[in-house]
This record gives C-alpha cells, sequence and structure tokens, in this order.
DNA sequence: GTTATGTTTTACCACTCGGTTATTTATCCT
DNA sequence: AGGATAAATAACCGAGTGGTAAAACATAAC
C-alpha cells in the first residue's frame, strides 16, 4: 500500500483492515455493542497480543475507538469509515442497480463489427484502439 | 491475510484488492468502459509489470475480466464483488442512517450508573463485565 | 507490598506486498 | 524470418503483515 494523498491513504487504511477475516468478525461483534478485549478475542484461537494488533489496525482505520477505565480497554464500533466507503461505493451502485447495461453493450457488440468507427460513439471503446491510433497520441487518458 | 473459508477469502480478496489507490483508480477508470492495459497504466508513473500485478490481483478478486484480442488484453470491470461489499455494508448501514442512536445510547448512560444491572437490558453492555462475572464464565462470547 | 487480572509492547518468524529491471511470450505486419 | 507492439513472467528488493512467546505496563484487591 503505498500513501499518496490523506483522502486514498485513509480509504486504504480502511479497505486493509477490512480485508482480514478476524477483524470483519470483531466488527460484527461490535455492531453488537461495545466489548473488552478479551470478550473479542474470545471465539478465536488467537493470543493476545495478535488481538490487540487486530485491534490496532482498526483503531488506525478509524473503524474503532477505545475507552479506558481501569485495566479495561473497551472497544466499540466507528460507522464513519464504513460509511465513507458506503459513499465511494456509490459511484459503482449503477452497474448492478442497472443490471442490463451489461447486456445492452453486448447486444450491441454482436451487432456492429469491430471497427475503428466505434471511437465515435462516446460510450468508451470496446475495442482496443489501432496501434496508429495510440502511437499518434490519440489514446483516451484514463482518469 | 489468513484463508478461512470460501466466502470469507473471497471478501478478503475484495477489500485488500480495493486497499490500494492505484487499483481504484484502475476500477474508476473500467467504471467509464474498457480499457487496455496500456491505457490503465497511462496516468501512473508506473513500469508494465506493476500494472500488470495490480490487474491480477484485481483479477483474482473477481472485480475485473480480460478479454483476449490479438496482442490485446483489453479490461472490463465487473461489479458483482462491488455489489458484495455493499452487501456486507448493509449490516452496518443503521449505524449512519439511524444517527441518533449513538447519542441515545449516551444519554441513557449518563443517567444510569455503571453497575453489573446494566447486562440485564440485552443491549449489549457498555461497561466491561466485572472481574467476578468474568470469573464465572458469565462473560458474553462475542459472535 | 504482594498477587491477580487486563492489556500492550517487544522481539522474532515466515510470508505477502508493491515496486523495479530483465526477459519471455503472444500477436501482427512486411 | 525479422521487426514492432502489447503484455506477462521471472527474479530481486525493502517494507509490511499476521502470528507467536516473553516481557512490560496498568489497575485492582488483599
Amino acid at each position: 500500500m503505498v500513501k499518496h494523498n490523506e483522502p486514498d491513504d485513509h480509504l486504504s487504511l480502511v479497505f486493509a483492515a477490512l480485508a482480514d477475516p478476524t477483524r470483519r468478525a470483531i466488527l460484527a461483534r461490535l455492531a453488537q455493542g461495545e466489548a473488552t478485549v478479551m470478550e473479542l478475542a474470545g471465539p478465536f484461537a488467537l493470543s493476545l497480543p495478535a488481538i490487540s494488533k487486530h485491534l490496532k489496525v482498526l483503531q488506525r482505520a478509524g473503524l474503532i475507538s477505545q475507552g479506558r477505565k481501569a485495566q479495561w480497554r473497551p472497544c466499540r464500533l466507528e460507522p464513519a469509515p464504513l460509511q465513507a466507503v458506503s459513499a465511494w461505493l456509490g459511484r459503482y451502485r449503477q452497474f448492478w442497480e442497472e443490471s442490463f447495461s451489461r447486456l445492452d453493450e453486448y447486444l450491441r457488440e454482436l451487432q456492429e463489427p469491430a471497427s475503428g468507427d466505434e471511437r465515435s460513439t462516446g460510450s468508451g471503446s470496446e475495442t482496443p484502439p489501432s496501434p496508429a491510433a495510440l502511437r499518434n497520441g490519440e489514446g483516451a487518458a484514463p482518469d
């Protein structure tokens, strides 16, 4: 994971934190309410230091916060990063909510043989640009 | 990332793939339409092998698929894994859509001093269980 | 002060990750 | 066949990851 600017970096931290099944299970438990470190460790055949490391990852991603009461460190879920993930997902929601869009493109592809004229449709290139077009610097620059 | 069972393993692959800003940018570009490897590499000061590795990660997570046309390997977005993420997020959606739930708990906590009787509310322990309760095996087993 | 419980830190390990350069593979064109 | 382009693979690197056992820190009870 390479750090770029702050927003991307934070989102990367969140996704990385969610990439471990143990950490997702910890979040699921905290969704039911605050819990202590040993409560969270209960269901896993892991050492306490291992749980402590997972919690540090979750904390660094802002997914949990830890209180402090005597020797206890109660953990609670912080939903803001999950909301950020949901917001990020928003840009792709159309892809599964309009499930016919891929079928449309496929049908159009069957009717129109691959040719350079497809570039003019503005719908994104279905066929890779020709080498000549790339050589002329006409390749579409990805965002 | 430790492999457990298949569903968790796949979700972990997806989150891990999304944990890199370059890969998220690649997905954003593919959301606009199919693109070649070199088109995807264009905006990044990365070598082609680095892009190739990123694409392999995305492919293994099922987030993209790659076609084959001559020497071209056009990539397209596959939204199903993103939908799976959205579904997983669903269990936490209440946390930010009902933004008063945390305030309610906070106010209740102010009115009821920390005591063992809070265990009987079934709303999850706001205060860590007492050492005696833990010793008696009454600690709540996390999911 | 001593003992017990809860938690974190330290040091270590094997492995993965995100990048590089060099090389190979795949396809097209002359 | 040779040359060109697109892409993947191999080998290497330093940093990071997910786990362990041991040690240290924090707090409570007697």
